[in-house]
DNA sequence: TTCATAATTTAGATAAGTCTAAAAATTAAT
DNA sequence: ATTAATTTTTAGACTTATCTAAATTATGAA
């Protein structure tokens, strides 16, 4: 008998958002990821996070000691990527057959990846095509755990007269992606630097042989290019 | 801040499958449902269903008189309707689309039917060109709540020579789908009674002019046809 | 109608995940 | 190096959903 949010192969919901959280943390700090960090991102307390810290390390999915801070297992990482890739791959199949729009996918996805069916993820993988990036431009991981970043550029490097296009955006809020959109700065767009403003780093550019129009500093470290 | 299995529009996925199974119970027994019954289909104990259809008659999901059986309000038919409904299109989808056999789609359906986002629902069902049936024959409800049952003749009411289709299941496990698969008693077979035997009710059918084989009585009364 | 059996409900306990408030450990500052 | 501020952990409590065992109500048979 399954209690409440119990699921067949171990892990539950809630375990599944913390190994995420804790996932994307470990790409900012590789060293071990703070209690007060993970309250952050799970949007909880200090206190709830010490709980359930200490339920994923009797689990061998995280490395804990007290005070110390956490590191995933690579048993725990495999789990946090699974959920990512499921994630991801809901995502592609909401915007590209569902014709949902790329600022309106987060939520579903986050029910979504819970799904649980080997079978389910590799189906939807092949009836997709395989696809690499999710809407957001980030890197699907293949079902063996693998993830290859490659999205280090940021429009904000670059120097006036250059261009590039976009492939990614580093934070995918529905505001942030509406204010994209507003401006056409989509996936796929290539973009060049008419001006940069050094009073506060904003940026004039160009979308292919547009008008020129203005952007922030703060969208212009947002969005990863390549040239 | 939601709780373990809370959703945002209020109803958990446990109270979500009670509701399913009261809803089910419910069209044989219109009067009221019994506990022990509703225990029974959730394959959980008694006691726990006294405590949950309490819980559900606060929340106005059921009408509730201790020890006389409970009914589904308005709303709380309303509400299975939409899980069920989300159900049986995410099964379409599962068969249709990513090529799911028939008797394996049932349990990533029950995680894929508490899928919050109305949103999604309409676009599943647009998606898949608004189905009528699912992959057993049941119908699926509109986005009203609306269902249309028409599914009352069984195989086993046919007289010797007397000719139908099938249309739909009445039982759903995959032990008996594999079965009717290795005869080839799919959805839309057109069946000939060739004999019935007076001793077991067992039945000697032909599948569109192949050669007559025995179907049991058990299997016979669990099928649905058409004329 | 009474009595035995079956069905249902209550009482008390458990597990998961969360919280607040207080204690302990770490880090930073003087 | 000692104190102050911050971070982390513990302790105790709450909620949801479950269980067992005991008490209560309903039902059916003589």
């Amino acid at each position: 008998m399954y209690f409440c949010c119990m699921k067949p192969d171990g892990n539950s919901f809630t375990e599944e958002n913390y190994l995420k959280a804790i996932h994307k943390l470990s790409r900012i700090n590789p060293k071990g990821v703070s209690t007060n960090s993970i309250a952050g991102a799970m949007k909880t307390k200090a206190s709830s996070v010490t709980d359930m810290v200490k339920k994923l390390a009797i689990k061998m999915l995280i490395n804990y000691t007290k005070y110390q801070g956490v590191t995933l297992t690579e048993k725990g990482r495999k789990a946090a990527v699974s959920v990512v890739r499921k994630h991801r791959l809901w995502e592609v199949f909401l915007v590209d057959n569902l014709g949902f729009k790329w600022d309106s996918v987060h939520e579903i996805a986050e029910q979504l990846e819970h799904v649980q069916s080997e079978e389910l993820v590799a189906r939807i993988d092949r009836y997709l095509g395989f696809p690499k990036y999710d809407p957001h431009g980030d890197p699907i991981p293949d079902s063996d755990g693998n993830i290859t970043h490659h999205k280090d550029t940021c429009l904000s490097d670059l120097k006036v007269n250059q261009v590039a296009v976009v492939v990614g955006v580093k934070d995918s809020s529905s505001s942030f992606l509406q204010h994209l959109e507003k401006m056409k700065l989509v996936l796929g767009a290539s973009v060049k630097v008419e001006e940069i403003v050094d009073f506060d780093n904003s940026m004039s550019i160009c979308i292919s042989d547009g008008l020129p129009f203005s952007i922030s500093e703060a969208v212009a470290k947002n969005l990863y290019i390549k040239r």
